[in-house]
DNA sequence: CGTTAGCACTCATCACAGCAGAGTGCTAAT
DNA sequence: ATTAGCACTCTGCTGTGATGAGTGCTAACG
């Protein structure tokens, strides 16, 4: 593609980013640096068309760009992921009030990037088994009930009860807490669950029944069927982005169904870093009005979760996009570093 | 004021609630079972007009009711709070099934009554100090944070970090744990807190400036500031009942505001069972385009948190009193039963 | 005196027409 | 290859009736 022409697609977008309107041959020809006729562009425009970069609401009106030129506008501006010393400051303070707690800081995360972007805010709370476990406690509640508290090296607390099937004293609990908490405090929640066994098969003071019931409890207790969390914030923002009544609340329904949102975050997971998901098509439904711009935190290996926001095609994709970087990696500073 | 009168109101009320459009004299002459011409309506209708029931939009357009109206409405109509059978076990069987934790059960308990009633659905989490102690723990993280992990008698956790000033091993906190979770363990936490010294006071082995040690964490992690959480579900139902964009963001804009909502519902806990208000106004903001249906759970003597809905003035009100009714009660009976 | 019929009046809503403006595509000239 | 010119299309706005729902008032009625 010719590079006059990639001049002009670029033009015209970031004109439609901020106008929201269709944009004409003529209003191109002004706010290009190179001097064209409003003809020439005219027939730019012309092929633009064909090749599927741009469309007409109706004959007559100016182009506006499709999914494409958005894919090809990501791919190619470079962007200046410098932030000023102000918005910086301010996700940090933000975020270091809130240091301690997980939850309250993935919250705190969720509406900071919400307002720095003015689009509704997502993070997804850490997956399970890419944790580090820092302590696992039992509490007997009944015969047959035991409360599992699971305290990640991030401070996040995880919490379950689990039916056992024979009665098991708070003593037994506390051997079989004691053990795993001294074996494998620090280990990832996923090598923690396959070496559980070999573990507690060492201490062989265990009466074999009572190996066995450890065993069991301790399976169930680390089940990493994964009870994710989504934090959503600035549900409003959805009301500004999208002009129609009946995708805005399209996408509020969306918003609910909060394991499919996850899934949807999640394909960010594979690869770290940031993604940038230009109508992504869901479990059933497809978003195809909206865009969204996550990245992952809380290590460059093994990725946690996810963080960033949701909103239409038409975005700011400059300015969004360190925003959600920044924030990402400070999250992940501060949940590493404590 | 006379029972004709009265009559007509309700009905007009009744009509403009399901068809959300301005009631006029032949219509609501239509309607009515007593044989009134449009003429002597619409005297009536002038009358109510001047004592500030209702409102014309336009003159010449139909009469809409006004907040007035809907108060009086719900102070005189009878109320049916039997649900159907099927309604019931619905509601019954989707919370049983999240029985064990509670946030589980209270985020599917605003899940359930949105989808019942239509309307966005809102619940309070439980007041820390109106809950009853199980179990506490403290879990050393370092030499200045302790992690206290405070479970309640509903199985609801709470947990914080709290920063203290001279280094505590493990062991002094499990003893100062140990201490509580004796003397405690099914006291209201208000109670724990005020009657705590004195407890601490009796263990004469310990030394006074342990004591004074135990004391301070005690203190700390005790803390009832309350830290509560808000449950929100079905954003896009403020979609379908309210028309004005402008309101639909306002109102999305206000229920991000945790705290003033929570507030806000707060005010029925003073008096337990339900409650309906009627555009309330919050902390700054004024909420004039929509009612709050609401009840407590959790006991009947000591409310925990509130259940309720939010929706346009315009809702039928006796549809949705009966499911908010309903719906605490399960919640209330699951809490206390288990 | 309460109730009703009749009538003039008020607005919103809708359809239709006409006009200005923006923008296009095509053709012919540069 | 680029541009100027021109005919054409379509939206958006404005204005004009016509329609219809609904009112308020007055006068008649039982």
């Amino acid at each position: 593609m010719d590079d006059r022409i990639k001049t002009v697609l670029r033009t015209l977008i970031r004109n439609f980013i901020d106008s929201a309107e269709p944009v004409g041959s003529r209003t191109l020809s002004r706010l290009l640096d190179i001097d064209l006729s409003p003809a020439t562009i005219r027939n730019i425009m012309a092929d633009l068309t064909e090749y599927g970069f741009l469309e007409q609401p109706y004959p007559s009106a100016g182009r506006i760009p499709t999914e494409k030129s958005y894919r090809f506008f990501l791919d190619t501006c470079e962007l200046d992921m410098e932030l000023s010393e102000k918005t910086r400051e301010g996700i940090e303070q933000r975020l270091m009030k809130k240091k301690g707690g997980l939850n309250h800081m993935l919250e705190e995360a969720t509406r900071i990037i919400s307002n720095e972007t003015t689009f509704t805010g997502l993070v997804s709370s850490p997956r399970l088994s890419e944790a580090r476990m820092r302590r696992v406690d039992f509490l007997r509640i009944d015969e047959s009930r035991v409360y599992v508290v699971l305290i990640t090296i991030s401070n996040m607390i995880h919490n379950r009860i689990i039916e056992v099937s024979e009665e098991l004293s708070q003593d037994f609990l506390d051997q079989v807490s004691g053990v795993l908490n001294e074996q494998f405090s620090g280990s990832l929640l996923s090598e923690v669950r396959s070496r559980m066994v070999e573990s507690l098969m060492k201490d062989k003071d265990a009466y074999e029944e009572m190996l066995a019931q450890a065993v069991r409890v301790g399976k169930k207790a680390l089940d990493l069927t994964e009870e994710r969390e989504l934090y959503v914030d600035g549900h409003f923002h959805m009301v500004e982005g999208f002009s129609g009544m009946d995708s805005i609340r399209k996408l509020l329904m969306a918003l609910e169904e909060k394991m499919t949102i996850i899934e949807l975050l999640d394909q960010t997971l594979t690869t770290p870093g940031l993604r940038v998901r230009i109508s992504p098509s869901l479990a059933n439904m497809a978003l195809q009005e909206c865009s969204v711009v996550a990245s992952t935190y809380g290590g460059k290996d093994r990725a946690l979760g996810t963080i960033g926001i949701m909103g239409p095609l038409r975005m700011d994709y400059q300015r969004v996009i360190p925003v959600v970087d920044y924030t990402a990696r400070m999250l992940t500073e501060m949940i590493c570093n404590q």
